[in-house]
DNA sequence: CTTCAGACATGACTTAGATCATGTTCTTGC
DNA sequence: GCAAGAACATGATCTAAGTCATGTCTGAAG
């Protein structure tokens, strides 16, 4: 149903032998998803690995009082629920909300092992994946433990044009419709502190608004504040 | 040097075959540190794995201000420095310092990728220890974005439980020697709000000092408070 | 035993950011 | 074009936790 040349494209599947790919697609489904819908929730058993072709998605966990923290923001070719979790047979730890509409590949989790157990270059591909994955998770932690507001989001806006940032005459251009409080649940802040933050970043010049989206205009002394915090 | 049968035990290389294991046992040095020494600081080009056989190590991430966020608490039998670093070729993203007089064996990288390589049922492993080290760290992020003071020592506190605590008559005892400074650390609180915590949560009977160590008298209540933070 | 430094403790004050309250501005369907 | 509900914005409090200041306890070194 799929192409090999399209599953090739994906990083957590570009490693794999043309044979093993190709038996692999078989086993693929692909699915929709639009914002307001669950992918997986917390708790849901771990069926199979997804990858995301399409949209954005976010990986969230909820405390009681209703409140969210999302621990990660999934962009195109990201692998997601690829835990612990889906190995030991636990179930998921998080939930996954799409952020728009999206498309998935869903890879059932026995045919995506078997391939690793067979494939030592994958199973270390995969190691490398997850080792970037733990490096970024432990940077959150420490931002969330060491720095302000304003640092923190300053922090998050040079991450995100790291990944998905367009360099333009006027800036780099951050192409995502993310809302206020999904800035929030990302930087751990209320929503009228991260408004007042980013409204005060852009009276700084340092970003605007364009059209939809949101442009970097200063990344260098964005990333000033994000790393140093000075001011 | 060191006995096979010693190194069985440990956790990451108990998966090896004989022959790897003995074959890698050649190549593995021990080393031993104190109290203000450090393994390898941020920045360190990684040059080995290291497995903590004796006493504990503190991952930790600074920023200017001379504050410390402890990543990680790493106790006998943990890996480290495993992270995408190792296998990048990147150098180390955070620094690891004894709490004490510790041993740790050092695994030179090549000979253990080339473990890896030869043995999938090993990178599987080591897949699942990335995985479970990944949903600590995203535990600790929404821990530091969610949770009041009280709740992340009380977080802590039943973490440590499960990974140290010895059932005894009186409770579970802590049998570790972490200074207020680092229990701030772990928890991204100020030094002296940690002290306050840890009395109020004494006073409340929920934990005990007895000897040296930290006794937790009502490992139920302390639960509650950590998961669901009421009073 | 004494001394001295570091860890632990507690009070007083300050402040960043949460919370609450009240607009305003998009945007989507009719 | 208009209505209605989001999302965005901003001001006015409130409070948890940080900071500063000071003091006690502990434990290792002479």
């Amino acid at each position: 149903m799929h192409k090999s040349s399209e599953l090739r494209q994906i990083p957590v599947l570009s490693f794999l032998k043309d044979q093993d790919l190709k038996a692999l697609s078989e086993d693929i489904t692909e699915a929709q998803y639009e914002k307001g819908q669950y992918i997986f929730k917390e708790g849901d058993p771990t069926e199979c690995f997804h990858v995301l072709t399409k949209g954005a998605v976010k990986c969230v966990k909820s405390s009681q009082g209703g409140k969210e923290a999302v621990l990660k923001m999934l962009l195109p070719g990201d692998l997601f629920c690829c835990e612990a979790a889906v190995f030991d047979g636990k179930p998921h730890p998080g939930c996954a909300q799409p952020m728009g509409p999206v498309t998935v590949l869903k890879i059932p989790k026995q045919a995506y092992l078997k391939l690793l157990k067979t494939n030592p270059a994958a199973a270390v591909e995969v190691i490398k994946y997850l080792g970037g994955r733990l490096n970024e998770a432990q940077e959150t932690s420490k931002t969330f433990a060491l720095e302000r507001a304003d640092q923190r989001i300053a922090s998050l806006l040079v991450k995100l044009a790291g990944r998905v940032g367009k360099k333009t005459a006027g800036g780099i251009v951050l192409d995502l419709k993310i809302s206020r409080q999904d800035f929030a649940d990302m930087t751990g802040l209320a929503v009228e502190t991260t408004i007042r933050t980013i409204s005060k970043l852009t009276r700084k010049r340092l970003i605007a608004k364009s059209d939809r989206s949101l442009v970097i205009r200063d990344f260098k002394g964005l990333k000033t504040l994000a790393e140093a915090g000075t001011q």
